[in-house]
DNA sequence: CCTGTATCATACTCGCCGGTAGCCATCCTA
DNA sequence: TAGGATGGCTACCGGCGAGTATGATACAGG
């Protein structure tokens, strides 16, 4: 009976981390060729992403056709439909391979012994990198018009969930001194667009790394515009100012 | 004989500037009428690019048809491409109605009598500002992919002429002593970018007004991160800060 | 009243592109 | 070696949307 036979694909599994326990234990079991094509799947469905992010970068998500992507990989458009349910989640895919570097960023700040602001240096570090990295425009310029509304919501929250954690740190900063006073959702706002930006102007091939820019970036934070004090400029590790 | 009638349009004038000397003289002209419609024209050719600036920002540019502008109008879709030749103009205008103010920023900053910081934050003030006006969407997001190439570079050139003042303004500023030593072209990427980022996530009635956020935008990139003395952050005026 | 021009609508063309139907090859398993 | 699972292809559909052909109306000038 020829009914529909593709609901047999095997359900997506999170794009980045690599195959995690599945592989280590078991190494003789019957199903070995079995587990292989699993793990093949899993390399070709990210060979299928990152061309997807690649066309994106440098076409956008709308001047990109699947027909693009599929030729880049030297297969058929029905091949990339094969490791992909439709476009929407192709765009959705490469947001989280972007953004997940931020999140563990964030988890190892807090295990960082610092003080706020080079928990926060650290974290916007990592930001910066993401950013300039394959999947960063995809990341920053995933757009709620182009997606369902459920993965809008879902980008969304991923997205607060980085916002919030920047004022948290800027917060945790200014209450242990090492942050100057401000508006917390003004100046989280004001990094993470200094530092989406990077995403508009930087493409690969350009001389500086991402790390460098995002150390560049954040020199210019930490001094601000007026001039400093020659010895408040050489300091490092900040205590209460003043008082 | 039924060839192309359409040439006859008259050709486009700068969309935004409100008719500088037709009017004024030759006011009993016997084509006082003829002129009369010239005028109606150009405001039914700014409500087009208005409309048009509307749709992008709530839906994106690719997401809008031009009969939703013709909707929106309540005319039809003739009757948008009567004044304007295609949706890439569209785009462009947008975007040069964007950016026009601040490039007069920059004019009325350079015969300030002022440093260059200051200099600096009359402009970005305008900048905040330009970039949470209704065409802030259109000028921020107007992408090379979807404009023709010389479109395309036309609009980088006036792109690369902003960021070129403001690294200009940059170095005045760190001539006079009024502003921190930085690298003048990443600080320009810096605070170009969180500017433009406004765009990302202002929409209409929202609490704060342009010029608020461009405020508090200023505050944060003057202060920085890093805690200052009480006295310094106080300060108003910069002059040399030590030496 | 006639003619040209400005303005706008109805109703189309047409290419692109997302997505699918159906078929074929290969390979693992029993 | 049969038979199912897996992976891939060619060929198609359907709709959306940019842009246009054609003609109707309004009005100005002679």
């Amino acid at each position: 009976m020829p009914t529909s036979r593709r609901k047999s694909a095997p359900a997506r599994a999170p794009v980045k981390s690599g195959s995690p326990a599945v592989t280590t234990a078991l190494q003789r079991s019957p199903w070995r060729a079995s587990r292989e094509r699993l793990r093949d799947r899993q390399i070709k469905r990210e060979a299928v992403i990152r061309a997807a992010a690649h066309a994106f970068n440098h076409k956008g998500y709308h001047n990109t056709s699947l027909d693009d992507i599929a030729a880049a990989l030297e297969v058929s458009k029905p091949t990339v439909y094969y490791y992909v349910t439709n476009k929407e989640q192709l765009l959705f895919e490469c947001f989280v391979a972007g953004i997940e570097p931020i999140r563990t960023a964030f988890r190892k700040a807090r295990k960082l012994k610092a003080n706020g602001r080079e928990r926060l240096k650290a974290v916007l570090g990592h930001y910066g990198q993401a950013v300039a990295s394959e999947f960063g425009w995809c990341m920053v310029r995933a757009e709620d018009q182009d997606l369902s509304p459920s993965m809008s919501a879902h980008i969304k929250s991923l997205k607060s969930e980085i916002d919030q954690g920047i004022r948290r740190l800027l917060r945790e900063g200014m209450q242990d001194g090492s942050i100057h006073p401000c508006d917390p959702k003004m100046t989280a706002f004001a990094l993470a667009g200094a530092l989406n930006w990077i995403a508009h102007w930087y493409r690969e091939n350009q001389s500086m790394t991402g790390a460098e820019i995002a150390a560049a970036f954040i020199a210019v934070f930490e001094n601000g515009l007026s001039p400093r004090a020659l010895a408040e400029a050489g300091r490092r590790s900040g205590g209460a100012p003043t008082a």
